[in-house]
DNA sequence: CTGTTAGCGCCTTCAG
DNA sequence: CTGAAGGCGCTAACAG
């Protein structure tokens, strides 16, 4: 039924070695050729078969990337990068959702894997054992964006959470704040939940300021965890004048806890979130957050997994990208 | 490199045909073959090369899905229902965001179609021309999700937008409101912008009250522009006591051009979105909205999708399914 | 229940 | 500059 580069080669009087070779932009064909070739192929409508060029070419020119969660705007944003550069270099993606579910992950690889894709970009809470062993089974390069494995065994771009971290209580620190709580994610999570974590205590203790269990709630990322912790904090006797929620919808949640009980942002509570998506600058008060460089995220994995998939030389491993304060206005 | 079946055939000491049968599931293979077969399966870590079994077998058991913007919440839900009802029949989905170019939709299309997919999943702004055309030449099923084509060519599943934007504007009107104001979308696209614009005005003028062109202002749909509109809105002698705007995003936008204005909604100004996405539930006061079921219309035109790709009897080409409207606090 | 044999549509030497 | 021929890894009849 469709047509093949076989019809094309006979209705144009030429093997299909050569109709090939113009669809495949070889050079060495007479223009006259070429251009009866490309004739034939737009009135045949000859559709190249991606499968089977791949398979006897041994390339597909795609590459799998595995995402946690695709309502999450922060990994959107990172797409945005990784998309642009595969563009660049002429690679399709093939984007799967896993839903943060350790199971899918492992079968989207596997499923990525024998459709022959050049190379894989992973995104994921977290990089287990089991991740480890099956991206060890790939014969193609893998790069772990925004995350890493706690190893450093594969390639990976992302940024220093403890740090991010630490700064952003620093900062509530430097202002004269004392009781800073914190809204977590899990702290199963090494990166985004038990580096951040460290980054708050190191803080604190650096600033001598006793780190109290009461201050602390884990979340789960979510708008209404973030509400619930800051409804836990707001009980206290001593209630915090300042709050660091480690993704900018728990930060925007205790924002309105904080309001729905009656005191201001961030006159009476200061609130700072992280990651810097859309949403923090759709809020009142302004979010103030801490910047994450998501869409760089995925451009620089993107690029190095091209390194990697043309054996192009290669100098760091892990690659740290800088994270940034921004200051709106639900911190002074 | 890479173990392939025939080297599990001669390590287990079978022919590949039966490798073959055991990795499809074929029943007609003796428990003991099998085992055998699993066995060296395992221990030579052969993983199906999905290429070469497409080129063969002639099916990728793979759907293309385009979506026209990942950042977009809304889209990301209907992928949701999409994925889960693809998983349910064994395909896996090659997810593809065209940022709503239309030139990166058709590229788009066409990769899809060369990578063979058994069927495609189209979500767009509008369908032009052009896209018809390029529907056309493709052998295997298309069916357009939240979206349609004027002609009702291809099959697809969408909800009636006209209606919606008309329901909004009448429970403002049976409220009592007689200058209500409408963010619309741009009036180039059929669906979202045009039909729902087209709601809005007869709505008005099945009640009389005069369409004023000073009440309507065209958005993008983005946070930003809603503001925009609304503070263009505030400044008029007679300002709106109502408004709706076509995207939730527009909502919220207005909502704040209206507070930062030093009034409130709903008592000064009563706002309604449409969609119902997450961020709906993110702000105060709570947004009113239109809701579109959108995990069902990825559901069903998944699930649409498959009976055309099994050739399964189909009864209506163009499905609508039912939108409602959400009262929460932005409106009374 | 199992093996043999053709391809699937294309790329890629290798000749010419 | 062009053609012939041999796979790529797997499935799908068809025998047995």
């Amino acid at each position: 039924m469709p047509v093949t580069i076989y019809d094309v080669a006979r209705e144009a009087g030429v093997s299909m070695a050569t109709v090939s070779r113009v669809v495949n932009g070889n050079p060495n064909v007479k223009p006259a050729t070429r251009k009866k070739v490309l004739e034939t192929i737009e009135r045949l409508g000859y559709r190249p078969n991606a499968v089977a060029r791949g398979l006897a070419s041994k390339k597909t020119t795609t590459v799998g990337v595995v995402i946690p969660d695709i309502s999450n705007p922060f990994f959107a944003e990172v797409v945005r990068g990784i998309e642009d550069i595969a563009r660049m270099y002429h690679y399709n993606i093939i984007l799967s959702n896993s839903d943060k579910n350790v199971d899918k992950e492992l079968s989207l690889i596997n499923t990525l894997l024998e459709k022959q894709v050049d190379g894989l970009l992973f995104m994921g809470g977290e990089v287990t054992e089991e991740h480890l062993n099956i991206f060890k089974t790939s014969t193609v390069p893998i790069v772990l964006a925004a995350t890493k494995d706690s190893q450093n065994m594969f390639p990976s771009v992302d940024i220093d959470h403890y740090q991010a971290a630490k700064d952003a209580v620093e900062a509530f620190i430097q202002y004269g704040h004392q009781r800073i709580a914190l809204i977590t994610g899990p702290l199963t999570d090494p990166l985004t939940g038990l580096a951040r974590f460290e980054g708050y205590k190191d803080a604190l203790r650096e600033a001598n300021i006793p780190f109290r269990e009461d201050y602390v709630r884990v979340g789960n990322y979510r708008y209404e965890s973030g509400m619930e912790a800051m409804k836990f904090f707001l009980e206290l006797s001593d209630r915090p004048t300042a709050v660091f929620a480690t993704s900018d919808e728990m930060a925007v949640g205790a924002i309105h806890a904080i309001q729905d009980k009656g005191l201001t942002v961030p006159d009476d509570i200061e609130v700072r979130g992280f990651d810097n998506i859309p949403i923090s600058s759709m809020v009142r008060p302004l979010l103030s957050t801490v910047s994450q460089p998501q869409y760089d995220i995925g451009a620089v994995a993107m690029r190095f997994l091209t390194k990697h998939m043309n054996e192009e030389p290669i100098t760091e491993q892990n690659v740290i990208l800088e994270h940034e304060l921004i200051n709106r206005s639900s911190t002074k």
